[in-house]
DNA sequence: ATAAATTATGCAAGCGTTTACATTTATACC
DNA sequence: GGTATAAATGTAAACGCTTGCATAATTTAT
């Protein structure tokens, strides 16, 4: 590597004529420091091109003025959406963020934080909370701040900032109940290592439990978050002893694979079969039909992590966690029971 | 924050019984430490949940083992892709990505570059080329080792790990004419400090002018890559005084947009009008009519890239540019134009 | 068994900051 | 003009790690 070797605070002490310590002073704390040495120093810095180093400061300091993400995956739209606007309130804050993915892996995800930890992270945003002992006894041992996002517990020991996975999927359940539908199938996330996946097929179940009315859910299909694979999940449903009148998927890219197969195979949505999706990613709006879903507040729910995660950072014992609202949006994927 | 403070090597090396150096070893250079030393090591660091503080690390090494990745945005599937590969790569070689996105401004990207070498980054992923001098002149004062991303040139002055947009926007342009089109619009991206979108113009205008034979290019109206945006757009040229029998898109956003407003006015695609798309991301199949658009390896694309900045951080000189082939994906949003 | 070569470990000096604490300098007040 | 007080600056000790060099332990050769 070709990279010059930068110039230190010794070597602006020497040029504007002061102690390291008064530089650093006037860096970080400009008012401790007479206006005129302060004038002094920056011409040095500016001359010298003289920046901060990274490590020094962090031993120093102990903070290194970082935050780590550890998402499952950002070729979800979902996770893409809710990191972006998580990494652009962390820089107004003049926070860095380190990113890492887990493919859904739990041990990978225990491997993440402790690198993500070991890069000087002085804080974490987790996804979910399906995680082995090890990794929580982990993070307690090392009492790192983190928050967890993307569902919601009402649980005081931890920070959350997301929302209710199964209440979200009650209520489109619901919805779907009341277009007169009762035989039901669903293709869901892998629940394995995965609260949110889960939840959201606990929210469908419950509700075709307590709607009674002869509801039935036929049948459940795991399937990978891929539209190949949801499509093969959808073959799989349809080619079963009793056909749904709807699917209802654990996500939108679920919910585009099965619409996408059910075009190839020349079945009409929502005429012969309604599908319904989860998350209102951009796809969801761009299929034909357009998708009925839930929609998640990506946006604001990466966002408001960043904040509170900053404030959590910044000792601020107030903080607690945040429930978000998740709405049904009706498009035209669901349509009544055909008769 | 209630960080507690974390066991160091000292910690460790009571509990292990060596000195810090053998356990330094042990974990950077395995192979040097007796195996029953290194197990004991082993055990001890377990048992105290001992990770090495980075900033000591950094300031001894002077190397932090952290990437910049600087990208115009996660929000776009594309790079969403690219930059899940590429940490990928960068995890498995232990490197640890830090992410920052410009919003499409080389304001922004300067600022975010400059804010990543604060933080220590060893290297950097940039996209594209078009940026103002300041920027470079940063780049090259500071002698940081960079990767140009989703583009290629032929400077050997830079490393590019990319393809050719411009060609590739050509052969699709060539594509469209080859079914029978000659009055085209183009609904491309901001072409203002973004050679990628404006080489993809440049190679459309470029195969109509070689085409000859009366090809026209009608209208080319620039969006940002948001599907509400593309579709204004797409009302934009039909509202226009000749309309186009095909209007060629800058990306799969900006297709999938104008397909949407397409079916939203009754338009259908293909058969009044054509539509092609850029990127082949998910949302390429999963549209109806499904996209024909340029296939663009963005995998393969961010594991490159990282491969490559890595081999140039260990000092290999002999990593160069590494240009990859695109190809037009043939669907149903295609078709020849209509009598 | 002994010397030589090899391998494993320890010692201690940095790396560039920050930050108590000490010291100097300026300001205010009588 | 001389104190008391406040402001500005300096001194030097961490911070946790890596690494060149020295030393100790082990293996190999004789």
């Amino acid at each position: 590597m070709t990279m010059k070797d930068a110039p230190t605070l010794e070597d602006v002490a020497r040029v504007a004529r002061v102690s390291t310590a008064t530089i650093s002073r006037s860096i970080n704390m400009p008012n401790k420091v007479a206006k005129a040495t302060h004038e002094r120093i920056q011409k040095a810095i500016e001359a010298l091109g003289y920046t901060p180093h990274f490590g020094g400061r962090a031993l120093a300091s102990n903070r290194t003025n970082t935050i780590g993400a550890v998402i499952p995956s950002m070729s979800n739209a979902m996770f893409a959406n809710g990191i972006q606007a998580f990494q652009e309130e962390l820089s107004d804050a003049g926070v860095t963020m380190l990113v890492a993915s887990t493919g859904y892996s739990t041990e990978a995800e225990y491997t993440q934080i402790r690198s993500l930890m070991a890069h000087g992270a002085d804080g974490l945003l987790l996804i979910g909370t399906d995680r082995p002992k090890k990794t929580t006894d982990f993070l307690a041992l090392r009492g790192v701040p983190y928050v967890i996002s993307w569902c919601y517990k009402d649980d005081p020991a931890q920070l959350f900032v997301g929302f209710d996975n199964q209440k979200a999927a009650f209520e489109i359940a619901t919805c779907v109940l009341g277009y007169g539908h009762r035989n039901i199938a669903m293709i869901a996330g892998i629940s394995k290592d995965n609260d949110r996946a889960k939840n959201r097929i606990a929210g469908v179940k419950n509700a075709i439990k307590v709607y009674g009315h002869g509801a039935r859910l036929l049948r459940i299909v795991e399937s990978p978050y891929m539209l190949a694979e949801s499509a093969n999940a959808f073959d799989e449903i349809m080619e079963g002893p009793e056909v749904p009148s709807v699917i209802i998927c654990g996500n939108d890219v679920l919910a585009a694979g099965a619409i996408t197969r059910a075009r190839e195979r020349g079945i009409s949505v929502p005429q012969q079969i309604s599908i319904t999706g989860f998350d209102d990613i951009g796809l969801a709006s761009v299929v034909d039909p357009a998708l009925t879903t839930v929609r998640v507040p990506q946006i604001e729910m990466g966002k408001a992590a960043a904040r509170i995660l900053l404030s959590k950072l910044s000792n601020d014992n107030t903080v607690s966690s945040l429930e978000f609202k998740t709405e049904v949006v009706l498009r035209s994927s669901l349509a009544r029971v055909p008769l």
